[in-house]
DNA sequence: CATTCGTCTGGAACCGTTTCCCCTTTTCGC
DNA sequence: GCGAAAAGGGGAAACGGTTCCAGACGAATG
């Protein structure tokens, strides 16, 4: 296993030369540079990162912190930061931090302490105020895609917007009998879903609507159990729903088919994501476009890294709709011609 | 912020009694290793692991390496990886290597070069002759999860066991004519699909049946597509699907609804995984469990770590049979009464 | 022509740990 | 009570890079 010092001796420099020479920092004459290179590589020298690490004090490693790996988001914005970090030969340390468990308590505790990364990236986190305090404490850059309730760096969705636009869309479509379908209550849970209840409460209530809220767990099967409840119920039946995303818009969807309740003609279903399985199921959403979002957030800590001056800016991401085939005019109205296809 | 020198001092020891206090090897008189913690932990001492790194040689890293981020199979077995990891303390570097990417290349090629983890566990790489070249160049225990053709410690369904199983329960069913549903030719592709597509082929040959194979994406969208085609034909429909993994069989159920097939009346449909949608389908299928594969695998790695001298041992696992509602006998049959629940 | 400046290079210090080696003190067996 | 072995601790040398500093040289400047 040769070190830098074997590849000096065999180029005929010194070690410092040949330090300059490969990281290209500080003055080596053209040719002794060509030549070191030559030499490392046949002798296939590959840098001691620890090493570089320690002498430098920077790690070219990214830390990522995520409650869930195995959902559509938040594999999606994954892979959106591992193509820009492996593009910039930065390395990525995943911390999964499950909320509620103690595996997430000692990744906050001494796993992020350890600080073997130049910059973090929280996704989706919500982080408590003992968790945020140690976010700080860590005296790293953080960047997250999905608010955490500080001065970081965010990336997100303007969640409330896409509710409004969602909600406008079936609004025009005549729906005036509309459920929304999501986990929470607008004082308590996920940031995420509060916003998008929000923004359909206010419209509706704008428009001079009733409101109405079902719980749901929020996945597919969570929105299925949640459906065949509601919709088995022909008294409390709506004409159309919105899904605080596409998963539970999709399980709604599944459930509407398996009571006979033909989608759109009797029922209208809009999510928020574009999920993956959306265009399969033919469902109108609202496209949040996870893997862009982390690519952003990705490019915001590199540009900070390397410029700690860079103020950190917050990027609000207004979703496009996308109309498919699950929205229609409610049933029993005068049929009206909608665009199909997508809009702003 | 404070090295370990400033404990020391604090504590009244040299560095040397420090650093033995704190890492517990060598001789230190308790009181002193005691006062010597207290002190490190009321100072929020944390060693720097680039130092440490350089003087050990070991990182407290695992490097994890698949081609896929967001497919169900993948996100599971992450999971599974970072449970273990959690618990024993050490961190995980993720790297993405998409088939046929050049960001692939590069993590071949670069990344893993730079050694910065003490293992490597590999998922479902299939590495081609280069790839696995680079592989065993870096010097570090690897063990995969699915087989990557060398003699590594490996970890992995046993996938022709799991289509003869599934195979056997439709004809004992009473199914003749049965598809399989995947993405692959017996010659080429995925190992996964070609192992399955055999034991499928075998259990059929040896009934002395007649075997029918239609080519599908691996993919939800993909079982879909394929079904809707296969299905659409009357001429060409079975009584049976046998899927290559769940998402194929779900996106044949989803078809079969809309052409308006009856699930398990008209056709069963059985897949391999248990997939977290499974549940909801009704789907019968075989267990394939990738969070305890990942666990499995990564308690063997860190076994090698701590014990080189430990061999590397293959663990094949035989998949359970997990019956629900997607099968039963063919149209037409004497109903025969078959047990719903879980055989192995 | 002398001076200055930019370019190029080598020696040595440094990053923050761990660990080897050696010395002192205690414990234990006989 | 004595010698050997074990326990406890300190100094210094690694680990493998990067970078500061100083010196040497050639070209440009006055």
């Amino acid at each position: 296993m040769s070190g830098i010092e074997d590849v000096a001796r065999a180029a005929g420099v010194s070690k410092a030369t040949a330090s300059r020479a490969l990281t290209g920092h500080g003055y080596v004459a053209a040719a002794t540079r060509e030549r070191v290179a030559r030499v490392a590589h046949e002798m296939g020298y590959v840098p001691s990162s620890s090493a570089a690490s320690l002498a430098t004090g920077r790690t070219r490693n990214i830390g990522v912190v995520m409650p869930y790996l195995n959902r559509w988001f938040f594999a999606e914005v994954l892979e959106g930061i591992q193509e820009v970090l492996l593009e910039s030969g930065y390395d990525l340390t995943l911390y999964d931090a499950k909320p509620g468990t103690e595996g997430r308590r000692r990744v906050f505790d001494d796993f992020l302490a350890r600080k073997r990364f130049d910059g973090l990236i929280a996704v989706g986190l919500e982080p408590d105020d003992h968790e945020l305090e140690r976010l700080v404490a860590i005296g790293r850059p953080v960047v997250s895609v999905v608010a955490i309730g500080d001065n970081a760096g965010v990336v997100r969705l303007d969640d409330e917007y896409a509710a409004r636009r969602a909600t406008t869309h079936l609004i025009e479509l005549g729906h005036t009998n509309i459920t929304f379908l999501g986990g929470v209550s607008v004082s308590s849970g996920p940031h995420v879903d509060r916003a998008r209840l929000s923004g359909y409460q206010r419209t509706m209530t704008e428009a001079g609507l009733t409101v109405t809220h079902v719980r749901s767990e929020v996945s597919l099967p969570g929105g299925y159990a949640a459906a065949v409840d509601l919709l088995g119920d022909p008294a409390r039946r709506p004409t159309a729903l919105l899904a605080t995303c596409d998963e539970v818009a999709i399980g709604a969807i599944i459930a509407a088919r398996r009571l006979g309740i033909p989608v759109p003609s009797a029922l209208s279903v809009v999510g928020i994501d574009n999920h993956e399985f959306a265009e399969m199921f033919s469902l109108t959403t609202l496209e949040q476009s996870p893997r862009s979002q982390g690519m952003h957030a990705t490019r915001m800590l590199l540009g900070q890294l390397e410029d700690p001056a860079q103020v950190p800016q917050d990027v609000s991401i207004q979703a496009r709709l996308i109309v498919r085939n699950s929205t229609a005019p409610p049933p029993g109205t005068a049929s009206v011609t909608v665009g199909v296809g997508v809009t702003s």
